[in-house]
DNA sequence: AAATTCATTGAATTTATATTCAATATTATA
DNA sequence: TATAATATTGAATATAAATTCAATGAATTT
């Protein structure tokens, strides 16, 4: 590869990863194109000359983002709590040492909600949709005792809602995570678990 | 009071009512002036014969916001715990009936995240600090064995940044508030409980 | 090294939205 | 009822942000 083609890339990749921190703390609307611009450390037109629009920008990042925040499908722990207690871990573990995973979630979360985003956009982040799978999982997992009794729907709703209000408080106050004060995978897992018995 | 005043009363009620639930659901810059208007079925010039500005709306919903949620400076439970939920059974209880009351809640924590919003406007929000209050009171249940081990300012942050994403999801999903499925007080009071010893 | 292609900028242009305004209708007061 | 004050609208204007563009500099190819 060429060094201009090596340049374009590291160009389209620093963007992307200062639009990812950007969307994840200001919201879409809110992040301007030339926020994102001063942050890369470029002019605002020269954004164009990598990315057509601010949409199309904002499409490519969901598209990555639906690919890292991929769950498995096969999820063959002996114990379900496993897999959101994993989740949670690496998630609380990378929002000290990698945010951008963190800003990810947030994003990748957020889209689902907001009316704002072209719909088709919202598609691509569709398959993310954590509550119905882990719906499921929970509910297989009560028959064993491995959660608390309730609507599975409403434990898993409440169980990623909160994780993403957390999380969303971890990314517009990155001293918190930086400073490694974070909070511990059981107190939220103890939403879907109950208490140790 | 004459009829005008009375009508301009209601009007303005009107426009801060639907003005409330708009912001809730998409945020300050998203909701537009003019959806507004729409929801208040009223032109958009005379939003203006009502409200200086779009920002003095805001501040005036901001300053009633801050009114409502105001914490009550002395808080005498025997159990603390009993603060925490109650206000989780009204804010849940609310959803349902007076879902106003969830959005304004929902307003006035991302106030407090969001830069975009004037600095005049998020001082007047500043009083409403949970975290900072609930870690006090949090400290001092957890040497009656009120709430679980760990650092008080983090549990007092995992509570309500949780509490946060849960009302977000539900001022924006507001079918499930309505149909009365919601998340029972009990899994989210287990974050700075502990479980159930 | 001349010609070509790509990178970069800053200044137009366009577009979306907030805000103002002149005109008209409605209600209140004399 | 006539006059004054307020409510309301739709059309202008202002503003902010996204997008385009012409010009210039730098790298690549011949």
């Amino acid at each position: 590869m060429s060094i201009r083609d090596e340049q374009k890339e590291q160009r389209r990749a620093l963007i992307i990863d200062k639009a990812i921190e950007l969307f994840a703390k200001k919201g879409y609307s809110d992040t301007k194109i030339g926020d994102i611009a001063k942050a890369a450390d470029m002019s605002v037109g020269l954004m164009f000359h990598y990315f057509e629009s601010k949409e199309k920008l904002f499409e490519e990042i969901v598209r990555y983002g639906a690919n890292a925040t991929n769950t498995p499908r096969e999820m063959n722990f002996e114990n379900p709590l496993d897999y959101f207690e994993g989740f949670l871990k690496v998630m609380l573990q990378y929002s000290k040492e990698h945010p951008q995973a963190m800003y990810l979630f947030v994003i990748m979360r957020r889209i689902q909600q907001s009316e704002e985003i072209p719909p088709h956009i919202r598609e691509i982040a569709a398959g993310v949709n954590q509550i119905e799978q882990s719906a499921e999982v929970i509910a297989a997992g009560q028959e064993h005792g491995y959660f608390r009794e309730g609507d599975p729907y409403l434990l898993a709703f409440t169980f990623w809602s909160s994780i993403q209000g957390i999380m969303e408080r971890l990314a517009s106050a990155p001293e918190l995570a930086e400073s490694g004060r974070l909070p511990e995978t059981d107190w939220i897992i103890d939403i879907i678990r109950g208490g140790r018995q």
